[in-house]
DNA sequence: ATAAAATGTCAAGTATGCTTTACATTTTTT
DNA sequence: AAAAAATGTAAAGCATACTTGACATTTTAT
């Protein structure tokens, strides 16, 4: 899954090291989700999110996930 | 993790079953998320909360997660 | 140009998020 | 009250999200 973590990142000038300590995993974890090889969970999601003062939607990208909406 | 999947299920007139299709597991997993015994994954959060039409942070409740922000 | 720092990669191991199957229990419908 | 539907539970198995350790490669600082 495609995110905007590195460019966040790169913005406010931290490492990944930094964020890893910051949301509670290891560098390699970071890297790992900015190189897509896995998509963070729901509660690192949040954290990552809440660091960079944002929503967990404006960070990870949904666009490939298809979705059905509830009839009214 | 608290989650007020029940609570849009009941008021949405839907049962588990229904909500499981909609999003793509089974009907135990949806059981299993609303018993809390396990926490849903960023794509399935994503997709049941698209499916009641809301965001993942109005379903899932973090509150019991400790964040960092970052300095500015 | 060299050294240091940051990032990428790999592999093995652990923990967690799901699936499947089956039955129990509760709730709703008849 | 009985039957049907909905939900709860348990266990085993599979896939994925992480950790750890180590080294390679790239980028940045000197």
């Amino acid at each position: 899954m495609k995110t905007r973590i590195a460019e966040l990142r790169k913005k406010h000038k931290i490492t990944q090291e930094e964020l890893a300590m910051a949301v509670g995993v290891t560098r390699q974890t970071i890297t790992s989700i900015e190189r897509e090889k896995y998509t963070a969970s729901l509660v690192l999601a949040y954290k990552i999110a809440k660091y960079f003062g944002t929503t967990i939607e404006d960070i990870f990208d949904f666009s490939e996930v298809e979705v059905e909406e509830i009839k009214k």
